[in-house]
DNA sequence: TTGAAAGCGCTAACAC
DNA sequence: GTGTTAGCGCTTTCAA
């Protein structure tokens, strides 16, 4: 049995109250009291029972992940820094991180469980949807909550998310600026938020350039490796190969460039490549670097995500509710002008 | 404010005890009587506080995961596939699980953290070491533990592991069959549990076909990517080469066979190649399939261990304490007899 | 079969 | 400054 506040107390020949205030900063204890009180805490090795503090202050200083397994999430390296980040600084503030996950269709019912029988008290909201339920329903009882990504009205709460379609603008201008005209696409599910941003962008600075977006040559590659391998040998099937191809997620970027790899298209020259969020250097071959739209580090974005969330815990005013980041175009040989012909 | 206990028994004309009793499934409950509360606690969406209960049973129903970062765990997908199904099992069982981080250096007064607040009341140990003080100590305070791995004493506690030893062996007569007698061996610290047992396997296969160990073909590979194409170039820039080599872990086995092919060697005709635990198709050149020693899914092994600690914690005796699995070899075109000469 | 009462270990009004 | 008292929302003896 651990010591717990009783005998902290009794030892002391002190109510429990003044402990408890001692123990917890309150400026009502005199310095000599506060001073014995932390000595012989430490003597005891005395850590508060975290339950019972929870049931009398209210609160389960706890924030909930939901982590949508469908989507593909655990098998990007990015999305576990930004869990690193997050309990990090969550502990630093002695909060617990509850990992909960779920299969998109139970991913409400998840919240649910875990809002209504007070488990948590804030949630992360990951890879948010154009029309998003989850943040409605978190919003609607009224459940502090940090998104990591918008939504199609993303004024409502708080979220830090990367400038998606500024960042898709940054690659098309880098093709175009190439000589590109025949741009390929291959994005995720248009239902993903980021996509929807980023294919926005897409259009955007396809027209802004006088270039008209070829439908053959946009195609939906999917959230992982193996449907990114698919698209990209789809599209190199089709009746026009595009001169330049830009995928918008790093998990098919993969994919994608293994594909091409496979089907012997010399990358850079034969055509060109951008991958947002990049390829990791050390699954290409050898000498070949992947140009890429890239992100600040994403446990800064853990960090600052857990930052916003304990705030709002605390019922602080959030100075900014909205973080947005702009990404940078990352060079690479995987881009060159387009070959003759 | 979600309907509580007493505000739910109000409604019936009932004693908060009967509907406590009621739905917490005791016997002595009068079958119409119990029909009533499930409806009405349905109605009006009741749920229980969980911090409430957990104050009243003395339990946390939670469990927790420390990972150790530096360990790279973070960047192994089967790690992944292990928490999915730990937290997928849990979660029938409607426990938590508490996700922290650590460093290396800190990790054991996280574990105190956890345990010492009555945060927890199970923990899954991650990443053995030979000697691993962070059993010691949680057998010492009681909290029921299993391990993913053994330890050098692994009588104590219950652990899931696969059979590293077996594996590396089966590693060593696939490479023997095909006529290698230069074998090179790239490892994990062996502070690391399976790292020491994969060696002691490596070691007794040796043995037991009449081969020496040559030390200048046995290198420290870490268990990253970058560590590990380091030391395949070490490797290769050895004055005697080996013709098949061995890689003890995943992570480093795929920043070694980008090593081999970025040094223009031939897989499977220069150098043979077996990674234990694999190397992920859709990384390799066009075709190329590294041979492995494959361990059955990572997600059953976290399902497996929520299973056993779950009987832990209800202070069931544990049928089998110890799991251990055969791991198998799983072919590949990255092997084949040595070169001529 | 049901209810009254006590208590889990802590915090927070309120009084002294 | 410090102590008294009353909960937080649930479970659990113990009586009825």
């Amino acid at each position: 049995m651990p010591t717990d506040l009783k005998q902290l107390s009794a030892r002391l020949g002190l109510s429990a109250t003044t402990v408890s205030r001692a123990l917890n900063g309150y400026d009502d204890v005199s310095a000599k009291t506060r001073e014995r009180v932390e000595q012989m805490a430490r003597e005891l090795g005395y850590q508060p029972n975290r339950t019972a503090r929870r049931l009398a202050r209210g609160r389960a200083d706890a924030v909930g992940l939901v982590y949508p397994l469908d989507a593909g999430d655990l098998g990007d390296p990015r999305f576990l820094e930004v869990i690193e980040g997050l309990s990090d600084r969550l502990e630093a503030d002695d909060m617990d991180l509850l990992l909960a996950s779920a299969r998109e269709r139970t991913e409400l019912r998840t919240y649910q469980r875990l809002i209504s029988g007070g488990r948590v008290d804030g949630v992360i909201v990951a890879r948010t949807r154009v029309v998003d339920e989850r943040i409605d329903y978190l919003q609607r009882v009224g459940v502090p909550l940090v998104a990591y990504g918008r939504t199609a009205q993303p004024d409502g709460f708080a979220w830090f998310d990367f400038d998606n379609e500024a960042g898709m603008v940054l690659a098309v201008q880098q093709m175009v600026a190439l000589g590109h005209r025949r741009i390929g696409y291959l994005h995720a599910p248009l239902s993903l938020c980021f996509a929807a941003q980023r294919q926005a962008g897409f259009q955007r600075a396809m027209q802004a350039a006088g270039l008209a977006v070829d439908p053959a040559l946009v195609v939906e590659g999917g959230l992982s490796h193996r449907t990114g391998h698919a698209a990209a040998q789809r599209l190199l099937a089709g009746p026009t190969r595009p001169s330049a191809l830009i995928v918008d997620n790093n998990l098919c970027g993969m994919g994608a460039v293994r594909a091409l790899l496979d089907a012997g298209v010399a990358i850079g020259r034969e055509l060109s490549v951008i991958v947002y969020d990049g390829v990791p250097d050390d699954v290409l071959r050898a000498g070949m670097r992947i140009a890429a739209i890239g992100q600040p580090t994403a446990y800064r974005a853990g960090e600052t995500m857990a930052e916003m969330l304990l705030a709002l815990m605390r019922g602080e005013p959030l100075p900014d509710r909205h973080r947005l980041l702009q990404p940078v175009f990352e060079p690479g040989n995987s881009i060159g002008p387009p070959a003759a012909g």
